[in-house]
DNA sequence: ACGTTTTCTGAAAGCGCTTTCATCATAACA
DNA sequence: TGTTATGATGAAAGCGCTTTCAGAAAACGT
């Protein structure tokens, strides 16, 4: 048995069907011009009864929009990535627009076969290191409307962006630790090469020892990669060199999880021989043992914040430069609290 | 400052520029017949002078397929959705396909605005109860490509999808702890109402207490909605209620973890009173605490299988009706093994 | 050298839809 | 009652591209 595939039925079926011109049927469709009544009946009953959806790439080609917005994602894998995505997909549909989420592969075909330009979609919302600086450079003097998602625009460019307010998180969430559990020799773990969060985190770390006089240590510096796995191994490592530290801040909360699971295997006690530190506060955070402090990003909030500003451009609105989001630590039991 | 979006250069553009005709340009982009090298170069060099990028609206409308396939979503929740996502984005990327990723909302829209219809894309890769019956009916009626994931068909319909061999996979759990462990009040938590994976485990569930004598109690069993906060709820109302349990099934290992940390906030150890089990072996079940004695699904392979199915029905092959996916048991700590 | 393929290229016909523009009725106005 | 808005509709021009269809040029065969 072989697939017949029935024609579908267009616009002009319908217009035949009806006895209207299909400059009618696009009308009553898109109410975009008044239309009888009873012309109205008629062209909705022909489209039920011919079970007609209009063809979105006529469509397209026809008015100048294309009706959908991209998100350009690194290699999928954060948990982090969910609200991110709820976020954005929440936003873009209300506004009726369709979202085509683009994975990367490995790289690899970096700006090789990049399917998705400025062709099919209004609008791209480009996520950390995905594209390279001259291909956003590119899009942006092409006029093309983009948002980048946690990092800033290269050469200063007038791109919108969306941030965190990483350091200052990160900063009081050490503190935290210093002061009111007493730890000093605090490690952090950094996450993906070249990742603006991760870079901020880190001053925001720094800034706290410094606050407190406490020397910056390299050699507690080590890679998370914000990965479960990736933490883990560093942790371990760390641990069979015999490195001393009181205290980790793993960057992300997945890192952390990785962390835990590290110096759990190692009969390490959380947070008595060693506090762990996140950032993000994901679903998961206060249901680790024991529950994790971190510091809360509204990741499903920036990220519509994102999607809203790519739609003011789309637009012509002019959409603020910077959007950066507040943080919060919040405090469990993985720091020492009780 | 207001965006000045500069007219995106059309194949006509380009073949002015290199002084030959459209069709010319088509030819050459898209390689489908035989051009003079001189020619290729001189229009390469005028696509690269233009900064030339084909619309795809319009080459949809010319051509017969969209170039894009689609895949509808729940609610974006489970971090289950990463390989699966993965798996799928891989094998329609490199089948040269765009994908297109519809997440649902709250419901509300069912039928109403389903903007992605046999429209804008080829083919749809539809997961669990994302599209009523009547309309999955409509589209395999029409001819329309489509491959379900983990769920069977309406009425029997010859549409493919991808399972996995949840009862047999569950059933051998059940039986690890009851012959291993000595368990016999097990609990089972429900995924989300109608989800076909979760009547399979049920049944697992069931038969593997059947094989052991040990009669069903309705009383064990409740709602876990493949969620960690929902899990964590019915766990911890069955502790208020002081319901007597020595294992529970969460159906998924995301309410696993929420059973793991309702548990542990009760004061009860794990395994030790109770043991936990998963389904599916997420990335973070090893690194739960204890880690987390689960099935493992291969649910990137499931998914990349699914999308072949697609790929092939698209290319008017004859796809298998059903991928069945082995499942295998995973044993960690969690159930009581050292 | 002449007929026959094979290569290469352009003209032109759509793909299904939106959108002026123009045309009529009608209804509102003086 | 003549004139002017207003409402409803159709004809037709594209949107940017792919793809026959055919012709011209070059390569081949004998």
């Amino acid at each position: 048995m072989h697939t017949m595939r029935k024609r579908r039925s267009t616009i002009s079926d319908v217009a035949k069907l009806a006895g209207v011109s299909i400059a009618t049927v696009s009308r009553v469709v898109n109410g975009t011009a008044p239309v009888a009544q009873e012309t109205v009946d008629r062209v909705q009953d022909a489209i039920a009864a011919l079970g007609y959806t209009p063809h979105a790439a006529a469509r397209k080609l026809a008015g100048r929009e294309t009706g959908t917005l991209g998100v350009l994602l690194p290699e999928v894998a954060a948990e982090f990535f969910f609200p991110l995505v709820r976020g954005i997909a929440e936003e873009v549909r209300n506004a009726g627009y369709d979202l085509l989420i683009h994975v990367a592969s490995s790289g690899l075909e970096s700006s090789l076969s990049t399917p998705l330009g400025e062709h099919n979609t209004d609008g791209l919302l480009i996520f950390t290191g995905r594209l390279t600086d001259e291909e956003i450079t590119r899009l942006y003097q092409a006029g093309f409307p983009i948002v980048l998602l946690y990092r800033s625009p290269p050469d200063a460019l007038a791109i919108p962006y969306v941030m965190f307010e990483n350091k200052r998180g990160a900063r009081e969430l050490i503190e935290h630790v210093i002061t009111v559990h007493g730890r000093r020799r605090i490690a952090f773990l950094r996450g993906p090469e070249g990742n603006e969060d991760s870079e901020w985190r880190e001053r925001g770390y720094r800034e706290a020892l410094e606050r407190h006089n406490i020397p910056f240590d390299g050699d507690l510096v080590g890679m998370g990669g914000f990965d479960a796995d990736i933490a883990r191994e560093t942790i371990e490592s760390w641990i069979m060199e015999g490195l001393d530290f009181d205290a980790v801040f793993a960057g992300d909360d997945e890192a952390a999880m990785g962390v835990m699971a590290a110096l759990r295997s190692a009969g390490k006690r959380v947070p008595d021989d060693v506090a762990v530190l996140g950032f993000d506060d994901i679903n998961s955070a206060k249901l680790m043992a024991p529950p994790l402090t971190t510091v809360r990003a509204p990741i499903e909030a920036a990220a519509a914040g994102a999607a809203q500003a790519l739609l003011a451009q789309i637009n012509g609105q002019q959409p603020p430069h910077q959007l950066r989001y507040p943080t919060e630590v919040v405090i469990r039991q993985s720091c020492g609290c009780p």
